[in-house]
DNA sequence: TTTTTTATAGAAAACAATTATCGAGTAGTT
DNA sequence: AACTACTCGATAATTGTTTTCTATAAAAAA
């Protein structure tokens, strides 16, 4: 993993840093699907210089050399996740935590839009919005 | 239709202006899917004096009364649909027009989506990214 | 119709997320 | 060690959107 971000950097020219590298493992360790503010805030205490302008920086590289994707989960800001594989989302309407949906297979109805349509498609965002367990629990009480 | 949205807007308190008679007009006989500035410019040489903000103010007015949602193609800005049915939308990244999927049964896979997850979905946006024909075209040149 | 009440339009300022700029600093190279 | 090019982070700028405020237009009352 650290040597996959290490040498992806180089090879393309850019500086491996503390900063970047602590950016990649705080994102990929986690399944919160962090914004930029989150993530800058989560840093702050290990890296108190940092700034969220670094953030912002460093997500664009990473997302130029394939580590990260960028998630627009209906909300004001975007989201971020290491794991690259394209799958849908849900957002908490309530508490706006923003979580994976499991087991879905996206392919088929990509490909029945991919043939419906002239468009050449490249890629696509499915996100959905709903209330989360803990706030349904919370909610009936 | 017109009587519609009169009707729709004093039920609720609003009162019915030229204004936004002309917003809803604009969008509900477009395919365009525009977004704010998009209406403001358009309406700007019949209603010079229209601002910007009266569009916002007037979107957040239709969406609330249910005549138009908003969508998030995953631009920098909202556009506006005035097609209230849930469908997914594919967006030129090279000229930037967004049109409706067609022929697309989305309710199979929702239905899979929201039985698998333990989220009670309320809601969803599905949007593709892709090189529409007349770009294609202009490419192949 | 005229008067009164109340919500609205639009200008301007405020906001929030993101991006650009720039000088000092640092990694990697020679 | 010295050099060079890239990067950091403070700051300013930008952009889409929202808020504030007040004259005014729309609806209700008379
Ligand atoms: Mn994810
Ligand atoms: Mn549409
Ligand atoms: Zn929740
Ligand atoms: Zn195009």
């Amino acid at each position: 993993m650290e040597v996959c971000i290490t040498s992806l950097l180089r090879d393309r020219g850019f500086k491996v840093t503390p900063q970047r590298l602590a950016i990649y493992n705080m994102l990929s360790s986690t399944k919160s699907h962090p914004n930029a503010e989150m993530i800058f805030n989560e840093l702050q205490a290990m890296y108190p210089t940092m700034s969220l302008a670094t953030v912002y920086k460093t997500m664009e590289i990473l997302k130029e050399i394939g580590l990260v994707q960028v998630l627009n989960a209906g909300e004001d800001s975007f989201r971020y996740d290491a794991v690259m594989t394209n799958h849908p989302h849900v957002r908490c309407t309530e508490c706006g935590q923003v979580e994976d949906v499991y087991d879905i297979n996206i392919d088929a109805f990509v490909n029945e839009v991919s043939q419906g349509t002239k468009y050449q498609i490249m890629g696509q965002q499915f996100y959905f919005h709903g209330i989360c367990p803990t706030c349904q629990r919370k909610n009936s009480n």
